[in-house]
RNA sequence: GCUCCCAUCGUCUAGAGGCCCAGGACAUAGCCCUCUCAAGGCUAGUACACCGGUUCGAAUCCGGUUGGGAGCGCCA
């Protein structure tokens, strides 16, 4: 789309600013995703800042979680809560005197003035407005208090809330990297909370301030932003601050087009982890998702930086389909090197495994595995007991004779484990080949008619073991 | 209600007036390979929401309709 622009996006400072008040949420996971490839696509920097003025919804515990649930994915950042550096800190509960600061610069403008209605009232005249098919915006019941109204007012009120004087009769414009060009009306924004009454730096306001501050060259973000945009554009304006380029990413939505909830899949990277997805399958799926690239193939991170193209994000919201994601959960196993299945199968493991009856075992039996659960039945079929055969099963290890058994449990003995010489040797005895010859092996040895390949299945079974089974038959 | 965003195969999408009776990837089906499943190879089907307009020509531009989404919070 734009080949020309694309070195505008050279060197850009980008962040994600999650709000520490649950799980990271698949949307907000690729948003911090598209803004890392953004930064390190070329030379640029990404910033990991928090937003936590909201005391009540905030928790260290959530900050944590989301630190993890990002280091999970692979997902990297030059500087952050847990990565101070001149520019910080990185937890906006910690920088207060900022924004406080540039509030007192604004106040002394008449800028922003003291609001004293309560949230109730605040409440019902939006329920009024509403119902009375209005749009539900800030009355205006504090913009024009003379000073001694004010000083009545502040007598018998509560703390009052800090209001931006939105200016009347102006045309708000900004060229959206993804979007385009927008315009508003700013008689259509009203006159919005900047501070809260405890004090507290309100979003609109400590997240521009921010990324003027922090030298954010470009915020992307999701599409839910693209009409409060022009608020922020107002405040970076009546403070001198310059403002970062915006784009806006269409929403992630379920199946049916609704926006993404429990009710369509797992919403949160945390409940995927706990699924046994791997990182790389949610990254390769998130890619792609409201962006599409030449890249088809599973991609790593840094490969993903390289192939990431601003001017082919989406503008129509993205299906989430977790037929695709799985797609790529089977791709990143296939990719899994033993050490790092042994990790991702964590307790499914057997305790006391040797390291090299593992790598036997996870070299046959990978590419037939989606998730940790599936490798359970197979490390129980190699190294425990073999399931019973069903009737239909049974009538083919039967059909096949005592003697085809015989001759695979003395090859079986004689050779090790090794399926060709086992194969050669009932070949030889009973002259079947084919599915004849294999189908009552693989009975006898797994006790399933379908699994992974069977000569290094075979090759991980202890020697013993194998001899036994086909033994039992003979 | 007002403002804004969006609309191409099942899904992710390519497509910036002729290169498109629409391309790719994944999924699906069939065939091949094969001890099974998977992988791999080959083949197939399936889409420009609708209606008008502009134009010699429209998926692409304009208007409307319908449908979806967002915002209008002392949430972010």
């Amino acid at each position: 789309m734009d080949t020309a622009a694309a070195g505008t996006f050279d060197s850009a400072q980008t962040r994600f600013a999650p709000s520490p008040t649950g799980e990271l949420h698949l949307g907000n996971a690729r948003t911090a995703l598209f803004n890392s490839l953004l930064a390190h696509r070329r030379g640029g920097r990404f910033l990991l800042r928090i937003e936590d003025t909201d005391s009540g919804r905030s928790s260290e515990a959530h900050t944590q979680a989301l630190i993890e649930d990002l280091r999970w994915l692979g997902i990297d950042w030059d500087a952050g809560p847990d990565r101070e550096d001149e520019r910080g800190p990185y937890r906006q509960s910690q920088r207060g005197p900022l924004y406080e600061r540039y509030l007192l610069e604004l106040q002394a403008r008449d800028v922003v003035y003291p609001c004293f209605c309560s949230p109730l009232e605040l409440a019902a005249q939006r329920r009024a407005q509403l119902a009375a098919g209005r749009p539900p915006r800030y009355p205006g019941t504090c913009r024009e208090l003379s000073g001694p109204q004010r000083e009545a007012k502040s007598r018998h009120s509560p703390a009052p809330s800090i209001r931006f004087r939105v200016p009347g009769g102006r045309r708000v414009e900004f060229d959206d990297f993804v979007h385009g060009p927008q315009s508003f009306l700013s008689d259509d924004i009203g006159d919005f909370v900047v501070r809260r009454a405890d004090g507290t730096a309100a979003f609109f306001f400590s997240n521009a301030v921010d990324d003027a501050h922090m030298g954010i060259t470009h915020v992307l973000r999701g599409e839910d932003h693209l009409s409060n945009t022009p608020r922020q554009l107002i405040i970076l304006d009546a403070l001198g601050l310059s403002a970062p380029r915006y784009g806006h990413v269409s929403l992630i939505v379920g199946a049916d087009g609704a926006p993404l909830s429990k009710r369509h899949a797992a919403t949160s990277v945390r409940e995927y982890r706990e699924r046994g997805y791997l990182p790389g399958a949610l990254t390769n799926h998130l890619f792609r998702l409201g962006h599409s690239s030449a890249e088809h193939r599973f991609v790593s991170l840094t490969e993903m930086a390289a192939a990431f193209a601003v001017g082919h994000l989406g503008r129509a919201p993205a299906h989430f389909d977790e037929q695709q994601l799985l797609v790529w959960q089977k791709e990143a196993v296939h990719r899994l090197t033993p050490a790092q299945a042994r990790d991702w199968l964590g307790d499914v493991v057997p305790p006391g495994l040797e390291p090299s009856a593992f790598t036997h075992f996870i070299a046959a039996v990978l590419p037939n595995i989606v998730f940790p659960q599936d490798a359970r039945a197979w490390f129980e079929i190699v190294f425990g007991e073999v399931p019973p055969l069903d009737v239909s099963q049974a009538d083919v290890v039967r059909e096949a004779g005592t003697g085809y058994f015989a001759a695979a449990a003395a090859a079986a003995a004689a050779s090790g484990n090794d399926l060709k010489a086992i194969a050669a040797a009932v070949r030889a005895a009973t002259g079947r080949k084919g599915a004849a010859l294999y189908l009552p092996l693989r009975l006898a040895l797994t006790g399933r008619a379908h699994g992974p390949e069977l000569a290094p299945l075979l090759h991980a079974m202890p020697l013993g073991k194998a001899r036994a089974r086909l033994a039992r038959f003979a």
